[in-house]
DNA sequence: TTTCAACACTATTACGTTTTCGTAAACCTA
DNA sequence: TAGGTTTACGAAAACGTAATAGTGTTGAAA
């Protein structure tokens, strides 16, 4: 149970100053070889490694990002930190990773802890109440503060900042036309409530896609999905009513459920009913019939993420009041991943 | 673009001295009402908040939990983590997190830069190749520095420190006996790789459960996937050959395969192959026919390992050298998660 | 008048680093 | 030997906070 070892206890014991050891361990031409050699051979011995909180505090940087997503069982938000934190383990930051339970209040206090010294930016994903709101003060409060923000995936236009997304209307149009050149000419819609960004432009790019080939656009159609649990029925009645051909699922979760519901009612996934989904996980992976995808790769969302962090983290430390602030928007490319679900 | 204020700039532009400050934002008694208020009213508007990491300094704990785990991309894991986190958040902590990718080195730089003052203590899982290796000493080193280690799941004999399991080899004797009450009686096992420590507890529970029931012990009904690509084949040529009635998979990985390949064959599950998977996660739910398992519960050992850590933490907090060290291992109970896969 | 307490505030220290500046001693040069 | 330059080290400040230990003033009790 020795406790770890401080520069001022190897100075004492050496009967040497702090400073001597301190250089001595940099390697300091200033310091004599001999005087050099025995505080670093006793540094050694007792495993001396410099406090990561003294540094923070002294260079005021902590080689550390903060990460706040809504949920963390979730498999794209967990490939985004996958992503994240190869990239920061690269380049010598921590991460550390926030909840918001997809709570405004759980977020905000979130981001207050966190603001105060322990990080030097964050990456981050709105909650749904926080879009629903549309309370973004607590995130222009840390940008002011000179902290760098790059938000993902559910982004916001009302805050000036880095921003990773993809490009959700055009990805949705994508996968809408697909289930088109296939011969589908009813292609229901389940997605999730208004307010989340991307729900919002799935949606658009869904219905540009019908617009776009002469399909009628029948809002009877579209659901919008609140709570998990009740998706099923909706969507089975859906599909007892509107003799529809096609679904269009912005995450795998509606897509496999609208799988089950058809295969309760005797319909056959792809024949009588082609099925595709947001998000390339795990269940369209392993489901039966496996589900054809629009990918969306989180991981490499996250390393460009974290990558337009650092950069901007390790420029800023450069010539500090640049104030360029030429922030950029990049897109992550998706592309559809085929599978037994369409044919 | 403000920096955040200190009780340094606060005490300047007041004219007063720091402890002023300090003590008027306490609420001391020893400061006059009207310096008082006034230190607080500038406080409030410039949104003074005390700087973590000075803080972390001084009273040299950080109110931060390190969590190393192999990876984070997996559904187990990620429900741990929100487990721990839940815990952590209600106590006052944050969690950084650092992925171990199942490697040796990755694990020990990560325990090392961690254990260098960042956090209070750490909840680990331990990587395979750790596992395989039986190299502990970077966790031993963390101990004797007197920083609490808690571990989960993957846990060793020869570190002395609480751990949270669950009873793998109980757990699966269930999962079998469970099998062979339903008239199962050539029973396979895929497992993983032996040096997995919970591998190994679940091959004893799946051994003793057959010897229990005077179940011939056939070596060659076990299978260990040291790659989950080639599963598929291997598990196909299991079926193939043995002519077995049920499967009795350690991941649902395993389980989801082995579905798929006996679809293939022609076979029905459950009616000519029962299967079980360990771990109760999203693919067991949402396959087809959906998956018994055996409920592994990643939040509450999340949950309990998180407590267990805050207590050693407060605890040796107040007298500082009690050095009990009485250090307990908790059991989570397991349960049979019954569904369409066994009947 | 002395003493002592209460009041209202400040100085100092400590946490562990790094770094700037300073300085004594030794050496070199003319 | 005076003056200057190295060499080798130390003191102190700084990062931001909080607690302990003062300090000086006032007023009241002895």
């Amino acid at each position: 149970m020795k406790r770890k070892v401080t520069l001022k206890q190897i100075a004492k014991e050496l009967d040497v100053s702090i400073s001597t050891v301190s250089k001595s361990l940099r390697n300091s031409l200033e310091i004599g070889e001999e005087t050099r050699l025995k505080v670093q051979a006793f540094a050694k011995f007792y495993n001396y490694k410099p406090n990561n909180i003294a540094l923070s505090l002294k260079n005021r940087k902590t080689k550390t990002i903060g990460i706040i997503i809504p949920e963390i069982v979730h498999y794209f938000f967990s490939t985004v930190i996958n992503g994240i934190e190869q990239v920061a383990n690269e380049n010598g930051y921590s991460v550390i990773i926030c909840l918001s339970d997809d709570s405004f209040d759980k977020e905000v206090r979130n981001m207050e802890m966190l603001a105060n010294g322990s990080i030097d930016g964050f990456i981050m994903s709105l909650s749904k109440e926080t879009q629903l709101k549309g309370d973004f003060h607590h995130i222009t409060e840390v940008i002011n503060q000179g902290m760098p923000v790059v938000m993902f995936d559910r982004v916001t236009s009302e805050i000036l900042c880095d921003k990773v997304i993809i490009d959700d209307k055009s990805a949705a149009y994508e996968a809408v036309q697909s289930l088109i050149d296939k011969g589908r000419k009813k292609i229901a819609l389940v997605t999730t409530v208004d307010y989340v960004s991307v729900g919002k432009l799935r949606t658009d790019g869904y219905t540009k896609a019908l617009l776009d080939n002469g399909l009628p656009f029948n809002e009877n159609l579209i659901i919008k999905i609140e709570d998990v649990d009740t998706c099923e029925v909706i969507i089975g009645k859906l599909l007892e009513d509107k003799a529809i051909d096609a679904v269009f699922a912005v995450n795998e979760l509606f897509a496999v459920t609208s799988i089950k519901a058809a295969n309760k009612m005797g319909l056959n996934v792809p024949e009588d009913l082609a099925v595709i989904a947001f998000t390339d996980g795990i269940i369209s992976k392993y489901s039966t019939p496996t589900i054809t995808t629009v990918s969306q790769s989180g991981k490499k969302m996250g390393n460009r993420a974290a990558k337009m962090l650092i950069e901007r983290l390790e420029l800023e430390h450069k010539d500090d009041e640049e104030e360029d602030e030429n922030y950029k928007t990049e897109v992550i490319e998706t592309h559809l991943v085929e599978r037994e679900s369409t044919n």
